[in-house]
DNA sequence: CAGTGGTCTAGACCACTGG
DNA sequence: CAGTGGTCTAGACCACTGC
């Protein structure tokens, strides 16, 4: 909080030596982002759990003695940023994977506009998950260290009965001790919820690359396709708090009944 | 301005009888968004082109009669849906898809990161450029006026001299009387910049469905491709403000060498 | 009703830009 | 230097939620 906190005297004119007194802060950041940085730090700690309320403005704003207005825009970044939800009249929140009425945030495929059906809560399918090594660009992607195992999990995705996604998880083991494919099967709603509740793991932004491709034959038995239809390749990385990735996502998509949306600013 | 302008006591306690003076005005939106609402129009008419420089915060605090705080909401924001770009110390001006540095706003295609080459400005080849008849599906996206015209365009775009994207667009004849091959050809700059300056239509949002797709015949040789690579299918429809769309662009994507690049939050 | 987020103000000062 | 956007405050009131 730099020259504020440490002067407890607010509204001297000339209180400015901001120089000379800090000492580990970033040496001048708007106290907004200050703020900020504090919040996400309690989000990153767990001082508030996905789903709950944090303190109202006005105790926040006291806690660090600043005003509500400097509090709010260190809010109105984390809520714009999805991390967290304001809900007038009762309080802000914690955003979680859970809510957002079982939406995939994440997940951009939607059906054709000609058969409307919505998406939903898809029929999983695990076809395996297990702990092993990763290959090398997963180890490097992942940031892990060396020796570290990962879980590989497969599944395919069904919407209206229909294979329609067939996806390759790879998470870091240390993260994610005690995960199996039962858990993964039974558990209801997004994925992403199931890390956030189980293992403490919040996604919070993610990156994608997307290419055209051929199915092996392989992939035609598991999703029933003939070797004729070409998939979309949808490679995602998702990342938690300090831009830690957490999850590497290999996934083929149908997209004769459906298409990947996308919404350009 | 409701209740604000028209009974100019601006601190007396009670002076809230929103209900019964308001006439034309939504009859009762936060002042921020009725501020915004009026730039909104400002930038519609043109009052500030793009690129140009609007009005200071404090000159448009004192021309609405309300504080800067209020203006600056409505400036964030617009400024947060790229129609206007705050530079400190200079002012606040209207976004143009000409700046950016020539960053092609919508164009999300990178090249791959094995082979980095930047994507900048890409080899266009105008295949052809004519007005007639939209489809019928065309003609409904556009919200187009029975026996309205459109141009239909098609070109070959090229990064590092391999032909990478076709692309078709389709565009209201109205709004762009006179346009021509050679002035697509000779453009230099993102297409979205030359609607702008020439035709003064701003693309301000955009949506895409993306689907993998074969190679007809004919796209192979057009692209130089072995009939048997698959292609993104990227359909973009890009709408001017109030949400009016005002092009269709059916394009096709080689993904061999770059990717379809998109960050989710 | 009390408590929360949402809007708005008036005024101060800071940081950056350019002449 | 003057002018711009950027930060911050203290205090007011509004709108919504839930008891």
């Amino acid at each position: 909080m730099q020259d504020r906190a440490a002067s407890s005297a607010p509204l001297e004119p000339n209180d400015s030596q901001v120089v000379s007194l800090g000492d580990k802060v970033p040496l001048f950041s708007p106290l907004y982002q200050q703020i900020k940085s504090l919040l996400l730090k309690g989000l990153e700690k767990g001082d508030w759990r996905p789903g709950e309320m944090i303190p109202s403005e006005m105790e926040l704003a006291q806690r660090f003695q600043v005003s509500q207005g400097t509090v709010r825009k260190a809010i109105d970044e984390l809520s714009q940023e999805n991390l967290l939800v304001r809900k007038q009249g009762k309080g802000t929140y914690v955003a979680t994977h859970s809510e957002h009425g079982a939406q995939y945030r994440f997940l951009k495929l939607v059906a054709n506009p000609e058969k409307p059906q919505y998406i939903g809560p898809a029929k999983r399918e695990i076809l395996w998950c297990k702990l092993s090594s990763p290959s090398p660009s997963d180890a490097q992607a992942l940031q892990l260290k060396p020796d570290s195992k990962v879980w590989h999990i497969r599944r395919i995705l069904s919407f209206a009965s229909l294979p329609t996604i067939l996806e390759d998880l790879c998470l870091p083991g240390d993260a994610f001790v005690g995960l199996s494919a039962q858990e993964l099967q039974h558990n209801q709603g997004p994925t992403y919820a199931l890390f956030e509740t189980k293992y403490g793991v919040r996604m919070v932004r993610a990156q994608e690359q997307i290419r055209a491709t051929m199915p092996t034959q392989e992939v035609c038995q598991l999703l029933n396709i003939e070797p004729n239809i070409p998939l979309l390749s949808v490679e995602r990385t998702s990342f938690t708090y300090q831009d830690v990735p957490m999850e590497i996502r290999r996934a083929l998509y149908r997209t004769d009944h459906h298409h990947y949306k996308n919404e350009l600013n």
